[in-house]
DNA sequence: CAAGCTGTTCGGTTATGCCAAACAGTGTTC
DNA sequence: GAACACTGTTTGGCATAACCGAACAGCTTG
């Protein structure tokens, strides 16, 4: 369905840009015709998906008022709770951990769900808790998304706080730590924030591929071998994809 | 550009319906076949703006969540005030009036921006003035937007409170009222709020023709003939009409 | 005044999106 | 348990509709 998929392109393209956008520019950012661009505009205006400021000359063209309705349904219809919670249930059943979903707030993760594995002895899961974001899975499977550069500043601003002994708190072998996580695709905090307790956290992300959230499992430390731990991890990452391909990638 | 339109219409369908919908419904709800209802919305998930809940069978399709993060860029770029604040100085400028733009909120009008025409006696002009709805032009506009169901009800929980000799108390009174004022497409409050103080008051909707706003100019009360008054009427509503495009019609 | 921008319109060709019907699963029913 | 009814998905062929390029109309620039 190609002109759906350039109409796609073409709202894209008018949300990277501020205060509205050219036929001609728009034309060339999306590699088609003006008279394409034209017409799709034309068309998506019809519909309110997309306003121009009614100059006859220098027209701009920005995002409609129907995107802003849309996009406030869509976030009823599709809270990132619902859409992950069957998956986390799915989680802790298969590893016998307590799952978390936390959003990004400020360089924190904040917890919005939770599932518990039903067991007597529990660490913290109160809903609304903020993880730190350099000792946690949660909080490192959020840094692992951002660039080095965003997280020289935010640790610049609230630092790398000691937790336990094995807490990282400099910032170079983060950053080395982090680029590890990239790679393997979720990140384990090994007693890093309390002792005793470990954890494995992997992002979400849409289909533009921004991060929107992370996922963990949590559990009190146990002695397991070496390959177990990556069993657990790659479930943790496999889960997180699943989640982030249902939010329509 | 027509899947382009039908893409768009099969957005507000979605947007319509709660908890998801299959595509058999979809196909007949936009009244096209099941194959390009399938090809539409194949396309608009590559695109993230509609979701699945991935199930195989009795797959429902959702808005997606990059239509979540295009409206709150839309709301960005095109807050109400930035596009009506032009029409609003123009509209000072033609009849000397403050001119003010209100948001509906639970059946009162919230002035959310205003254009004083510079006189030395003014009327009340602060910002988040919430204006009554019975007995001022902002209120009479907003209301006139609405069923005479749901005006019988908000009279009902807010009742029709006595300002001046002119306030309408009475609900039948007041329906017929309105009547004229949709006919009209303004409503006057000839000293219905305040002794002395007159106000002409239009909707502002967008392209789906609902209500999201209203404009109004106020001034104290002069002797005008009564052509003037309709000719102000005129204007103010050409003004929101105007806005009202402007938003995405 | 013409040259260089805009946004918009117009044909012609091609490919693309439409429909209808067939396919493949699942749940139901007799 | 097998035929059925119902999903979502895939395919083929035809006609339309969407693309491009070029021409047009306004406006600012040199």
């Amino acid at each position: 369905m190609r002109s759906v998929a350039r109409a796609a392109e073409v709202l894209e393209a008018l949300s990277k840009s501020d205060g509205g956008v050219s036929v001609t520019d728009l034309a060339a950012a999306c590699g088609l015709s003006k008279s394409a661009a034209f017409a799709t505009l034309y068309t998506l205006r019809q519909y309110g998906l997309v306003a121009d400021d009614g100059e006859g000359m220098n027209r701009r063209y920005r995002l409609g008022m129907a995107l802003a309705r849309l996009g406030s349904r869509a976030q009823d219809q599709l809270s990132l709770r619902d859409v992950a919670r069957p998956a986390l249930v799915e989680l802790t059943r298969q590893t016998g951990m307590n799952s978390r979903l936390a959003v990004p707030d400020e360089g924190q993760a904040v917890v919005v769900d939770q599932v518990s594995n039903g067991e007597r002895i529990q660490v913290d899961l109160r809903m609304g808790t903020r993880e730190l974001p350099h000792c946690t899975g949660l909080g490192k499977a959020l840094l692992a998304e951002m660039t080095d550069e965003e997280v020289t500043a935010l640790a610049g601003r609230v630092g790398l706080p000691y937790r336990t002994g094995h807490t990282i708190t400099d910032l170079t072998v983060l950053l080395a730590h982090l680029k590890m996580v990239r790679e393997l695709g979720y990140a384990v905090d090994d007693e890093e924030d309390a002792d005793g307790i470990f954890c494995i956290g992997s992002a979400l992300r849409d289909h533009t591929g921004a991060c929107v959230g992370a996922i963990s499992i949590t559990s009190l430390k146990r002695d397991l071998p070496a390959w177990r731990y990556q069993e657990l991890g790659r479930q943790v990452r496999a889960t997180a994809e699943r989640i982030s391909g249902e939010l329509g990638a």
